[in-house]
DNA sequence: AACGGTTATCACAATCCTGTGATAATCTTC
DNA sequence: GAAGATTATCACAGGATTGTGATAACCGTT
């Protein structure tokens, strides 16, 4: 589950935001100064932190700055203090957003989803179906539960269907962006073969992704 | 350099936001319809999108949904409907952000910067110092102006190594993130071999990235 | 239905990749 | 500064990867 640190000092502000969060599926921890957020954070880490700029003990700005020498986790700062410089502050340390009071609560709950989303899909799912997974950091697919031995060559094929799901890539553009030349005639066999190899892997009777389209190209369906 | 679509149909205003953003060392393109931005959108894409909702042929939600269906351009909405609803529909339809009317221009000009930093580092050189510069998505490395072939398990490292930079990578956090097994005694070696090789590629007398913590595990160097 | 062109599949060989072993260089600590 | 541990470097071999060739299956058109 993913977890989300709220750094609030009103208790019971800080509440009514985790219980709404806690609703929504996700797991919260709460904080209400910077030390306490340090030591929390220290302890367990999170996928997003909830940061107010007033705290008893200093600016949240200075625990953001703690923050982005540690780790890139995503930051939404939620402050009462709505002035141009602090946004701009805020964004300038990297956060993903400024949000402020009063806001409404599912437009937040939109954002966090989003961000949440984005930061997976930087550093890991980008696709996932209940059957295959692909993992792009690691450079790792998991069919049917099962690592397949993905080869780099074929994972670049898979990173470009990913990159364009459900268009149309001509013979052309994936010989030109997998192999860096525009060799038309030889190796359009070479990325049939290649398209053969990582269909055996990932696909199924049951689980087709990827479709060819009779004189132009492949194309990647689902989801 | 880095083109921004601004979709608005009031013709002062659109000069002014186009204006602006060139000063701001953008070039910009206007469209004051959605079939304007569908032509001019096809004729040479965009590295971003300032998206009105008003428009004369129909909701800028809709064109959303078309640039969705061809392309991840980073979609900006800004707009003088400040209603929950539309701000949801917005996201929903993958949009980065939803600036209401009025806005300051100074944080739409941050917004917009972060919004283009981040989509350049999801798609290309997450590093580039003069000498070295790495593509994350196509997997290459290049030095001193010369591509220099990484191997997957060179660039397994290089990714570890960017994504946590400046932090001391534990030898047994490097063996479990790219072998997933903690292969302590073993593998320790394989790992300086490893390093020995990726050195070999992007280092130079002048240019050192990787250094080793006696004992400890290597860190990387650089912006 | 038959033909020509297109795509899929399989086996093979050259190449590339990568861990291991041996040895040299380097760093810490005393 | 010397000993002991740690890291760097080099060569090698087993294994994985990938383009090529041959053939079968497939598609669209006539």
């Amino acid at each position: 589950m993913l977890k989300i640190l709220v750094v609030e000092d009103d208790w019971e502000m800080n509440r009514s935001i985790c219980y709404i969060l806690e609703e929504n599926g996700y797991e919260t921890v709460p904080a209400h100064s910077i030390v306490e957020a340090q030591k929390v954070y220290e302890d367990g880490k999170a996928d997003l932190v909830l940061l107010d700029v007033n705290l008893p003990d200093g600016e949240g700005f200075g625990f953001c700055e703690w923050l982005r020498e540690r780790s890139r986790v995503p930051v939404l700062f939620l402050t009462a203090r709505d002035l141009e410089e602090d946004a701009l502050r805020g964004y300038e340390l990297g956060a993903e957003d400024y949000v402020t009071k009063p806001f409404s609560m599912k437009i937040l709950l939109k954002k966090i989803d989003v961000i949440l989303k984005r930061s997976r899909e930087d550093q890991g799912q980008i696709f996932d179906d209940g059957f295959l997974r692909i993992d792009l950091i690691r450079a790792r697919a998991e069919a049917g539960g099962k690592d397949c031995q993905v080869t780099p060559t074929e994972f670049r094929l898979l990173r470009e269907f990913l990159a364009h799901r459900g268009q149309l890539l001509t013979y052309d553009v994936l010989l030109e962006r997998l192999w860096d030349e525009g060799n038309q005639f030889v190796d359009r066999h070479a990325l049939a073969v290649n398209i053969n190899r990582l269909r055996g892997k990932i696909e199924d009777e049951d689980h087709r992704y990827i479709s060819n389209v009779y004189g132009m190209g492949y194309q990647w369906f689902g989801q």
